[in-house]
DNA sequence: AGCACGCCGACT
DNA sequence: GTCGGCGTGCTC
């Protein structure tokens, strides 16, 4: 019988973003799984595709199938779960399949090409420029060619069929292996060669003395050194006559540093006993219930976290706990390490791709049975789901910006469904959608309103400062917070610093004509990086050196201005020269481990002012902070985003819940220079249901989420006018085909309006109920990919963007 | 997306 | 005459 694999291959193009078929030969009919990646080939080249389905026909005529060239994998890579996850996740984020599949996986086993170029005739025959290549062997990468410009004598020698190129997939996803020694299982056996020992080999006899004592153990070849007290010429003379054996074994890269010491469950309060009390119910009746767990910081959301995982673990499943990449803090993965063990993987941004790989084997093969993780973990390959997490659920790093762009809440639901089992969203501040969601009961709404500790929450004093300025202090800092600053210096209390960056980083100005330096690629201007004296595009990555004069005026008066944190720690040492300052900013924290290291500084006290931005907002838990001062709060109000309050509101109430956390009572100071918008008061009063009512109105008034629904379509081109056309083209459009009641604004020019050389409109979908959405989406997609795809133009659709 | 095929202009 | 430009169309 014929068999026939349908397989999703990796081209990311819309003509060819469904299954193909492929016959199986017979000699893997047992080996190929739905789920497996394959080597294909995909007309003149070989790419990787998944296996989705196996057939036994197919309508494709005979003659145009051709067979799998090779499997890559023994065992699936994608489970039936994974499988339909994409199909889902195809229409939801109107993505090609093949992103879909591959956004689950480990990157290292994603596919690399290589082109390889393959001597086909004597090498004498060959053009002598050409022929070095050849001369260890008839094989030579297609790269060097490139590299030596030597691109036409290559073709030439193609076309007389010198050579021949050839497109190889490269295998991914290198297991670590070592050598280990395993002991002889039986006694007896050993005793034997014993016997055979020469009785002047002391060495030897004390070795496998050892070894009988130690029969059918695996040991590493310096563990028996130092074990035994022999040395490897004893041990290899033992393994020879057969006493031991090397074996290969597999070993996972570890990413954990240290050790840490076990903990068990914390006493829960009232409140807490309550929610988790909830969260176990539906467990144990296996039901898919989605809990917004609203606690305000310092109430303990972790430990209902730990302790729910635990009954899932007790129940024989697993669990997922998702946490931003920014909070991923080695703080917060020691707290789970040291309550599950060995039975945590961690995943984030920071791990090598050989560690995420072990991290994602583990999980896959059932090694363990917890995952922390950033956004992506919310694909750990688990088979017994019994619980998923999304700790401070309002992040906008759940959201992913490129393609697929799919939303990890979204994913755990549709996860929560099929493993029967409940979500939990934390949240001191939750989204506006998601409060509102609990308000309409689609979500159960579990409240903690006291600390765990009963600590007072902060106080909290806002500071204007435009009063400041009219007392003639032009400094970054108010005469309270200094003040403020200098008692805790002297109490030997730690300070924490918040410079709301967004909006707010350095860059180089001319004094002479006003020039901004900008990225020549973007429409952004490029931030000042001291470390190297280098100005940086932060979205393209071009960097160059900071211009000695004034590209546009030739002024020399041309200096870096703003307030970056590197001016912030200056102006500080002016005012304390003895204050130990620990800054953490994208500068100090690049490096592997750094952002760990600087946090150990300063909770082992070995500093007074931690100073950073965003990402000392959150999860940071030390007892011997108690003043927290936050420079600048309305940097983040004035984007031209609609969720800018929301946004304000919720940073000023995470970095307010860093200060007095234990027994010491926190105090926050917050400068602002506009005390009167209602995020800075009520960040200030620490009540979210007011913030959220008076949001509520000011989204109603303006038609926003949660109200409306949003979706957004990009139009870029090389060039403005293309650009604009195309983009007034897709509003024509959706206008006609969406129905009277659904919004559509612009086209207007996006918020950054050129990237990479590319100029790029936009055009917002407000709805509220829409049927025909994606339908309409999908039949825009269909005539630009035929049409326009070829005039350079690019779209891209986000349904429900986290950034307009 | 990539790559071959195929049809027109400017060169050894 | 041929080399190489890029518009067109297909990939199981």
């Amino acid at each position: 019988m014929t068999r026939i694999a349908k397989v999703i291959v990796d081209v990311a193009a819309y003509p060819v973003d469904r299954p193909f078929d492929y016959l199986v030969p017979a000699d893997w009919h047992d080996l190929i799984e739905c789920g497996c990646r394959v080597k294909v080939p995909f007309g003149p080249r070989n790419v990787l595709g998944f296996v989705v389905e196996l057939a036994s026909e197919t309508d494709v005529p005979l003659d145009k199938i051709k067979p799998i060239t090779q499997v890559l994998d023994i065992e699936p890579v994608l489970t039936e779960e994974m499988l339909s996850l994409a199909k889902w996740l195809k229409t939801q984020t109107i993505c090609y399949e093949i992103d879909a599949l591959q956004v689950m996986l480990p990157s290292a086993l994603r596919a690399k090409y290589e082109k390889i170029v393959h001597l086909q005739v004597a090498l004498e025959q060959l053009d002598p420029i050409l022929a070095a290549f050849f001369k260890k062997s008839a094989k030579a990468n297609f790269k060097q060619f490139e590299k030596e410009s030597l691109l036409k004598e290559l073709k030439q020698a193609v076309n007389k069929g010198h050579v021949r190129i050839e497109n190889e997939v490269k295998q991914q996803g290198k297991i670590k292996e070592v050598r280990k020694v395993q002991i002889h299982a039986e006694a007896s056996y050993i005793a034997e060669i014993e016997q055979q020992i020469s009785k002047r080999a002391k060495k030897q006899i004390h070795l496998v003395q050892w070894m009988k004592a130690h029969c059918g153990e695996i040991f590493s070849p310096e563990e028996i050194y130092e074990q035994a007290g022999v040395t490897a010429t004893v041990l290899q003379a033992l393994i020879e006559m057969g006493a031991a054996k090397f074996i290969q074994e597999e070993v996972y890269r570890d990413p954990f540093t240290k050790d840490v010491a076990q903990t068990t469950a914390l006493n829960l309060t009232a409140e807490q006993e309550q929610a988790l009390s909830y969260i176990t119910a539906a467990m144990k009746k296996q039901h898919n219930e989605t809990f917004l767990l609203h606690g305000i910081t310092g109430s303990g959301k972790t430990e209902v976290y730990l302790q729910a995982i635990q009954q899932a673990l007790q129940d024989g499943k697993e669990a997922i706990m998702l946490v931003p990449e920014i909070s991923l803090t080695p703080q917060m993965t020691e707290r789970f390490r040291s309550r599950f063990g060995e039975m945590v993987a961690v995943m984030h941004s920071g791990l090598s791709v050989g560690e995420k790989y072990d991290e994602w084997r583990k999980i896959q093969q059932g090694k363990v049975k917890v995952v922390v993780g950033a956004r992506s973990a919310i694909f750990a390959p688990f088979q017994h789901v019994g619980l998923i997490i999304l700790d401070e659920e309002h992040e906008s790093t759940y959201k992913q910006e490129d393609a697929p762009r799919y939303h990890a809440r979204d994913v755990a639901i549709w996860r929560s469904k099929f493993h029967q089992c409940p979500v939990i969203l934390g949240s001191a501040t939750p989204a506006l959608e998601s409060f509102a969601r609990a308000k309409k009961n689609v979500y159960t709404l579990l409240t903690l309103k006291e600390r765990a500790k009963q600590q007072a929450l902060p106080t909290v004093e806002i500071v204007d400062m435009r009063e400041e300025l009219k007392l003639g202090n032009r400094s970054m800092f108010s005469t309270s917070l200094i003040e403020a600053m200098r008692e805790r210096l002297v109490r030997k209390e730690q300070i924490v610093l918040f410079l709301n960056r967004r909006g707010y980083s350095s860059f180089v100005l001319c004094r002479d004509c006003g020039t901004v330096v900008q990225c020549p690629n973007c429409d952004i201007s490029l931030t000042y990086h001291r470390y190297n004296e280098k100005l940086k595009c932060h979205y393209c990555g071009y960097d160059e050196y900071v211009p000695q004069s004034c590209p546009q005026c030739q002024s020399e008066h041309i200096r870096f201005f703003g307030t970056g944190t590197q001016k912030v720690e200056e102006e500080i040492y002016k005012l304390f020269p003895e204050a130990r300052i620990v800054r953490m900013d994208v500068d100090t924290t690049s490096q592997k481990g750094a952002h760990e290291q600087l946090l150990d500084i300063f909770g082992s006290g070995q500093a007074d002012i931690l100073l950073g931005t965003q990402m000392i907002a959150k999860g940071l838990d030390f007892p011997n902070i108690t003043l927290v001062g936050v420079l600048s709060a309305d940097t983040s109000l004035h984007l031209p985003d609609y969720r800018s309050s929301e946004r304000t509101f919720q940073l000023l109430t995470q970095v307010s819940g860093r200060a007095g956390r234990h027994d010491l009572l926190g105090e926050v100071i917050i400068q602002t220079y506009t005390p009167e918008h209602y995020a800075i008061e009520l960040a200030q009063a620490q009540q979210y249901e007011p913030f959220y009512t008076r949001e509520m109105y000011s989204r109603h008034q303006a038609g926003y989420p949660p109200y409306y629904y949003l979706a957004l379509v990009q139009v870029s081109h090389e060039d403005v006018i293309m650009a604009a056309e195309y983009a007034g083209r897709v509003a024509d459009y959706l206008r006609e085909k969406l129905s009277f009641n659904v919004a559509i604004i612009g086209p207007t020019t996006a918020s950054i309006s050129r990237l990479n050389n590319r100029y790029r409109y936009q055009c917002l979908i407000k709805y509220k109920v829409e049927p025909n959405l994606i339908e309409t989406l999908l039949q825009l997609i269909k005539i630009y990919r035929t049409d326009w795809s070829k005039k350079g133009i690019q779209l891209i659709v986000d349904l429900d963007p986290s950034v307009i």
